[in-house]
DNA sequence: GTGAAAGCGCTAACAT
DNA sequence: ATGTTAGCGCTTTCAC
């Protein structure tokens, strides 16, 4: 192995690992991208040539040649409608529960050296870019989060037959890949809890009815109440923010002052409930009992901290990270979805 | 110009366009890329060209030959010892103040076709990988979000002379660009507001002596209240989470039962310390008035709400992009810091 | 099993 | 002012 070629300024390249090596290009690129056809002591005689020169596969000029990119985004996108200056969406990145998407997803794509590109789409161009940029191969693939059931981005990029996977279900029904949670299960936990506490007075603050989260989980709430002899449960609709909760709770303690338990679609507008509640008089959870969803960095900010069904979330992209890349490698396969459990996370709300 | 060139199944490239209009590339090329000499006429035949056939320019092919990429990083860095599990950085994410940043520079960047990359580093290998990158090209610069004082990644970042800016002063003397706010100047905001507004025995809950914010929000406080005539303020150190809010205020009670005053180095600690003064049976602001840092959307879901000093975030995340800007073009060009004038956001505890 | 050579789509000299 | 040409660094047939 001839060791005396001057290191070169810019970074290395492929020529001149193979001239360390004393091979060609062609061997050097097999033995990077694993190619069978190797001889194994020339193998070995390259790896080296690798590690002396420090060479690291340059992404563009792979790119360019492969039409892969190794980036995927992960975008948060919302109806025209909805400025991200929205209390409800202004949250978007400052929610926890984003937060703990990107966490997730960064983990499983750092392993495999992918890189992830945040984006923010809620409009017309800005989804018409995005398109542009999947259909060009700027990006391989996107993992996206609808903060609405209303966003036409999940149909659009369906009918792209672009590589991407939801969190959570979409909200029409769509041949899209999705990663999600028994929202109605978890849902019936926190009934069951409730019930199995003593409560008889039970209502919900649900989400938006138009979020499939928002409608599972009023369904499965209801549902299981049912099972439990509670054949009619109020429900107040809020917004999934602090404040949407604060007004869910006024209005439902106007409506239904003697309540003694409540489910709460997440865990902010729980936050936003239980101050309510407070101001009111009311003690949690010898009053009324309260049960979040979510398990965010808020149910442990609440006093009393808060009881609260916890979606595996971190998990949950990780897996969408994974289905994703199963897509990006084989634009044939059919669409597939991955449903985790939620758990009941005891605290002291409930 | 030639409008009956079959239109490819892969994406239009600089030829296809070329051929449409009836030039070169290379004239195409000067079009797209707002070089002078072009004739105006042939200018508007590319342009409907372009328009016609959809052209987008290929990243990957653009990036190999300008060797830039269009793509600067977001990094959230912190040093070996620190794991992102831990509350304080499990935060880093979830925490509203990273989403605030994430959406400034977000926004500046969208404006220039630039992809932002999210990465996260707080180990050795996470570190060279990154440097690695910057060198190789595969990334145009970077946009440095420091956790923790004795992070070495400002010096790495420095000393291999690659684009970078800071958010916040670094802790160490460094030649390196950053944003920041007059952190000092808000602290004494604080202090003012608290003794116009009577308080006589006044404490604070400070940030890790550790990192700029928390050492410059905590001499600031100081010096204003020493103006004042209040040569000492009892102050705990607390980590900027929940929780470190909650023991700080615990601990200073013990220590000083009888404030009436109270600055908190961010609004995170604060909503911990107002949760333990309400226990205490303390009145804010009755008893003892509390004022926050930071304007986070947690300062709006205390209980009172909280008066707090503001940093524009946003914007000073759109700054850092547009100085990183000028060190991409520039390599050459001398460091820089920009530096913002927090306000006082008065609201209900104090 | 390995090398030679062609190109991915673009920009930037260099000619004209 | 425009076209021609030579790469950027890599993967990938296609020969051998």
């Amino acid at each position: 192995m001839n060791t005396d070629v001057p290191s070169p300024r810019r970074a290395p390249t492929l020529e001149h690992v193979a001239r360390v090596a004393g091979v060609s290009r062609a061997t050097v690129s097999r033995v990077i991208n694993g190619v069978r056809n190797v001889d194994p002591e020339i193998a070995d005689v390259v790896q080296r040539a690798i590690a002396a020169t420090g060479y690291v596969p340059n992404r563009a000029a792979r790119a360019l040649v492969t039409r892969r990119t190794f980036a995927v985004a992960l975008v948060v996108s919302a109806p025209d409608d909805v400025a991200f200056e929205d209390p409800f969406l202004g949250r978007a990145f400052a929610d926890p529960f984003f937060g703990r998407v990107a966490s997730g997803a960064l983990a499983e794509l750092a392993d495999r050296d992918l890189h992830m590109i945040l984006m923010r789409v809620n409009d017309e161009p800005a989804r018409a870019e995005l398109l542009g940029h999947l259909r060009h191969g700027d990006i391989d693939g996107v993992l996206s989060i609808p903060v609405a059931g209303t966003d036409p981005l999940p149909r659009m990029l369906t009918e792209a037959r672009v590589p991407v996977v939801l969190f959570g279900r979409p909200a029409d029904t769509l041949a899209i890949s999705y990663v999600d949670a028994t929202q109605d299960a978890g849902a019936a936990m926190a009934a069951d809890h409730l019930v199995g506490r003593g409560c008889q007075r039970v209502a919900t603050i649900c989400g938006p009815a138009d979020t499939p989260a928002g409608a599972d989980r009023l369904t499965g709430f209801r549902t299981a109440m049912a099972r439990h002899g509670h054949a009619y449960v109020p429900a107040v609709e809020g917004n999934f923010t602090h404040d949407g909760g604060e007004s869910a709770m006024l209005a439902l303690l106007r409506h239904d002052p003697d309540l003694d338990g409540l489910f709460v679609a997440n865990d902010l507008m729980a936050q936003g409930a239980m101050l309510v509640l407070r101001d009111a008089g009311r003690r949690v959870p010898e009053d009324i009992a309260v049960v979040g969803f979510d398990d965010s960095v808020v149910a442990l900010s609440t006093r009393p901290k808060l009881t609260t069904v916890r979606q595996p979330v971190e998990e949950m992209a990780a897996a969408m990270v994974r289905l994703l890349l199963t897509h990006i490698e084989d634009r044939a396969r059919p669409v597939a979805s991955v449903i985790f459990e939620p758990t009941l996370v005891i605290r002291d709300s409930a």
